[in-house]
Order: structure tokens, then C-alpha cells, then sequence
DNA sequence: GTATGCGTTAATGCATGCATTGTCAATGGC
DNA sequence: GCCATTGACAATGCATGCATTAACGCATAC
């Protein structure tokens, strides 16, 4: 699902370094809820998870602190932050801005047509999973057509801010796949969105992404506090 | 000038760890110039500089590498990474879109008196050192009006994404501070800006505030390329 | 003279040791 | 019975040791 370095900015050449192992393995545990928000864990227990000494797990610490995944407590280990409605608002208000560039400055400097295709790849997958009714797979399809949608763009630093913020709401989103209305309408966005893109209209791309997105946050937003979860 | 901690983001109640001492001091070598881009600096010497041990330095080394200030070559230490005009290209275009979202929420949420008048004084600050072309004290003054004006909102990881990359053009700004002509028709915008804060005019605060930033970007660009700068 | 290969050197990544300090609990006082 | 105080424990932050491995230099071959 991510097979770049932790950040997305020139990792390429550098080997797999422990503490890069320990990045990674964490987020995804986070991620995949296997370590559940709000839970504790020393240091010393997940090295020995991750057959390693402390060290590398607490640079990891660190690097994912400061992305905003977890907190360091000095004696309590490692929280797993749980994102609130409020989290949940203030990401994806970075994300509809940011994305919502990315889509703009796609248009605007035009895609080849493999890469378009590329693009209707993951919305006919999601057409095909909708019509399933898998959500898993519809879920894995949207994840990619973002992600590709952005790192498309040649901004390296949005593509890194948007894959961390974007790690962030997976969880949410994992979370309440099961919660929310079949995305059906979503996918007519992703299709205008593209098309905006295909035919260089960059403010037509920035205004449907950006409404696209507001959706996804109300929705989100919505279930969470319907649902009672305070935090997820 | 950044008196938070490391990334803006819950670092309140921590002590002030060697790590931290690490990320803050090398942090404004880097962005005084007194390490200069380009330049390779081995873990050691940085940890003897610092009085402290190489694994502090080193955790330090990792953050502001995530933080896309330094790359971390292995045998080759911590290289102080250069900014190119392109890379400018992408801090800007990431600082104009989130800073612009941030002047629209401020607008739509509304500002204490108390806080347009901290932005005022910024700005005839601002105008009193353009009157004695004190560029320096002009340059204080309009970090701390943009600093401000973006920490009054709501958004933390809003702020801390901005702080970021605020200090990576910094060490540019600085450079190019004496280069340029003296910013006078910029306090307008910051004007018009506040009045539409103040106003509640949320698209107007957001459209003043990306032209104002394109400028600055264009100019900075500029300058780089006309100085024959193809990095600071 | 240049290029290639090997050996030495040294810097880092990680493991571990040590000291610090907060946490938890048990005991004693009220 | 409840709360406070004190003491033991344990987890982390940082220092240091060790092994790995890349870089640099020198020698040798062409």
C-alpha cells in the first residue's frame, strides 16, 4: 500500500535501516488497528515484538510522533493517538486544500494518456467493486486513485504531506467502511475530476476535487459523532 | 522566533530533552546560515559542538531529515540540503494554498479585537521599518505577522505544517532580503487581508491571501534565478 | 600517466549499560 | 477506613562499545 520510505522525499537510495523497518511496521499496526488508539506500549515490548533492540524502536518513536501518529510518554511507552471529530476535521481540511491543488496543477500541466488511463484504471475498479457491493476492494481502489492522483504531481513535498495526513484518516476510514451509505455518487466525482483534469480545466479540477472532499469529510464527521465514537 | 517545540503539535508538557535541544539548535544553524547548504557535517563533530553524546544528535539528524532540512548520508554525516528554485516552487506552492485556508477560517470563525489588533501592530510595524528601510526589522515583523496569523486559527497541524516550511525559506528569504526591492505595496495586501478578516469575508480574506503569496513566490523565484542562484 | 584493486581507516547503525526519574504499592498516620 | 509519605522498581534518555561497511589512498599493472 506504501511502498516508498516514511516520508515520501528522497528515500529511494537509502537501505532498509532498522529504524525504517520499525516506521513502517508500526504505522501499519497502527493503521490496521492492530495497536488500538489510545493504548500504551513500551518501547522495550515492541522492540522485542520486532526483534530489535530498543534503540531504532524509539528513533521510530520519535519520527512517528512527530508525524503525529502516536506520543511518546516517558513511562508509559508509546500512545497510540486516537483522532477525535475535530482531528478528523483538521486533516481533512488539509487534505481538501492540498489534494485539491494537486488536481489543479495536474490539469493545468496536462497527464499522458498513460497516466489518465492509469487513473480510469482505479475508477472502473471501484465501479466493478461497487457493483459487488466489496467494499474492501472499493476502499483499496479509492486509496489508490488518490494516492496516484497525487504523487502524479511533481510537488515531492505535497505528495509527502498528503501520504502522512492521509495515513492518518485510514484508520477512520477502515473503521467505518461498514458504517456509511455505498459511496455510489463518489465515483461520478472522481470521473468529473478526471475528465476536468484530461481537458486542462485546472479551476474546474480544483473546485471538484475540493467539493468531493468536503463530502467525504462530512460524512465522516457525521458518522463518528452519530455513532457516539468520540474518537477513533 | 520559534519559541514551540519541534513540530507545533502537543509539545507542551515535555521536558526539554537533549534530543530537542538537538532539533532547535541545529535548526537555527541551518536557517541562520551558519551551517551552510551544501555543506556535510559528521554526527560527531555536531554531538562535540553540542556537548552531547551522538545518539541525541543523531534522532535529531532523523526529525529534521523527515523535516526535509538535512539528508543523512552514511558515511558522509548530516548534508545541510540546498533549495533550489524548484524545491522553492514546491514550498510555496504548499505555503499559499494552507495559509490561504487559514485566512479563510479565521475570517469565517472570527477574531477577538484582541487579535486584529496583534496582526494591526504587526503591520504598521511592518510600515514603520519600510519608512526607515530598516529591512530587517521589516522581515521580523512580517514573520511574525504571517506566524501569528496562522497560529490564530484552530488548525494545529495546520500551523505545524506551515511552521515547517516557513523555516525552510527562511534561510532564503534572509539571503534574499537585501537583493529585492523594498516590499512596500506588500503591506497593502496585508491590510486588505486583515479587513476582510475582520470583515468575515471568508473568500475574500483566501483569494487576497494567495495573490499575495503567488507574489512573494514570484519574486522569490526571480530573484534566485536572476542572481544566478540555482540553490540556497 | 591513468586506471584498477586492495587494504586501512573511520563513521555510523545498532546493542547495551547506566543513571535518572516517575510510578506503583505498601505501610503508617490520622 | 482513607490518605499521605516513602521506598523499591522499572522504563526511558543518553552514553558508549562494537561490528559493519563505505571511502580514501596507495601501490601496481597496463
Amino acid at each position: 500500500m506504501r511502498p516508498e520510505g516514511e516520508n515520501g522525499l528522497a528515500n529511494e537510495g537509502k537501505p532498509v535501516s532498522q529504524v525504517r523497518r520499525a516506521v513502517a511496521l508500526l504505522r501499519d499496526m497502527i493503521i490496521s488497528n492492530k495497536l488500538l488508539p489510545g493504548s500504551n506500549h513500551l518501547e522495550s515490548e515492541l522492540a522485542s515484538m520486532l526483534s530489535m533492540s530498543r534503540t531504532p524502536v524509539h528513533e521510530a518513536a520519535i519520527l512517528l510522533e512527530a508525524q503525529g501518529l502516536v506520543e511518546v510518554v516517558p513511562r508509559r511507552g508509546v500512545r497510540i493517538l486516537p483522532l477525535s471529530a475535530g482531528d478528523m476535521e483538521e486533516v481533512y481540511a488539509i487534505l481538501t486544500e492540498l489534494e485539491s491543488l494537486a488536481a489543479h496543477d495536474l490539469a493545468r500541466d496536462g497527464l499522458s494518456s498513460q497516466q489518465l488511463e492509469t487513473l480510469r484504471s482505479h475508477i472502473a475498479e471501484m465501479e466493478s467493486a461497487l457493483a459487488e457491493e466489496d467494499r474492501h476492494r472499493w476502499a483499496r481502489a479509492d486509496d489508490l486513485f488518490h494516492r496516484d492522483l497525487v504523487a502524479m504531481g511533481r510537488n515531492r513535498r505535497l505528495t509527502a504531506i498528503v501520504s502522512t495526513y492521509w495515513d492518518q484518516v485510514q484508520r477512520a476510514r477502515l473503521l467505518t467502511l461498514f458504517m456509511r451509505p455505498l459511496p455510489v455518487s463518489s465515483n461520478a466525482d472522481h470521473k468529473a475530476l478526471v475528465d476536468a483534469i484530461a481537458e486542462g480545466d485546472a479551476e474546474r479540477a480544483r473546485a471538484i476535487h475540493r467539493e468531493h472532499r468536503l463530502n467525504a469529510k462530512r460524512m465522516m464527521v457525521d458518522l463518528i459523532a452519530r455513532h457516539g465514537l468520540t474518537a477513533v
